[in-house]
DNA sequence: TGCCGGATCCTG
DNA sequence: AGGATCCGGCAA
């Protein structure tokens, strides 16, 4: 069990996306210990990619997404939940991984199968965001067996919106996984 | 300043 | 199928 160093991150951002399936997220606070299996995720590619937030230039909200990699992105979404991204590639870029669906090992109760709902059941919400990754509060760990991943890939989650990005397998979950947010 | 719509989820 | 419910982004 190590954290993921930045260097983790700091990688073409569909590949990081890929290589967090079967890592493990943990959320650690007030003495209490969160942690669940990521088996979905999404890529987002940067300002050239319709589906991205940071496709229409920096603002404050994706501020985060154009700073180093290897820190969370929380935004709110329908005025209701929260979503986690992990950013990743130099600064600048303005890429990020979209955390989708874990599966719960320890300390989670709720369910933990859609972006909105794993929010929810960890406690994250905008106080999150900018957080380093690579310190223990918020941070992703490779386990100690790590298995072998199949990996789904299909297109993107409510991003119709997107033009011919909407069509791109950038969304990637463990395949038979019983956790993904949806077939 | 006002309006529109969203990387969602739950209920009927 | 539709509502909840807030804020970011853009037009005026």
């Amino acid at each position: 069990m190590r954290i993921l160093p930045r260097q983790f991150y700091d990688r073409e951002t569909a590949q990081v996306a890929l290589d967090l399936l079967g890592m493990l997220l943990v959320v650690e606070r007030d003495g209490c210990k969160k942690v669940g299996l990521i088996v979905e995720v999404e890529a987002y590619l940067g300002e050239h990619d319709l589906a991205c937030h940071t496709s229409k230039g920096k603002t404050p909200r994706n501020e985060v997404m154009f700073g180093p990699p290897g820190h969370a992105y929380v935004y709110m979404i329908y005025g209701i939940h929260h979503c986690l991204n992990v950013v990743t590639e130099p600064a600048g870029r303005g890429c990020a991984v979209l955390i989708r669906a874990l599966e719960p090992l320890e300390g989670i109760s709720g369910k933990t199968s859609g972006p909105g709902l794993l929010c929810k059941a960890l406690g994250v919400d905008r106080g999150a965001n900018g957080l380093d990754l690579t310190l223990p509060e918020l941070c992703i760990v490779e386990p100690g067996q790590h298995k072998k991943i199949h990996a789904v890939k299909r297109p993107r989650i409510g991003v119709d919106y997107a033009g011919e990005w909407a069509k791109k397998p950038l969304r990637f979950y463990i395949r038979d996984n019983p956790f993904i947010s949806r077939p």
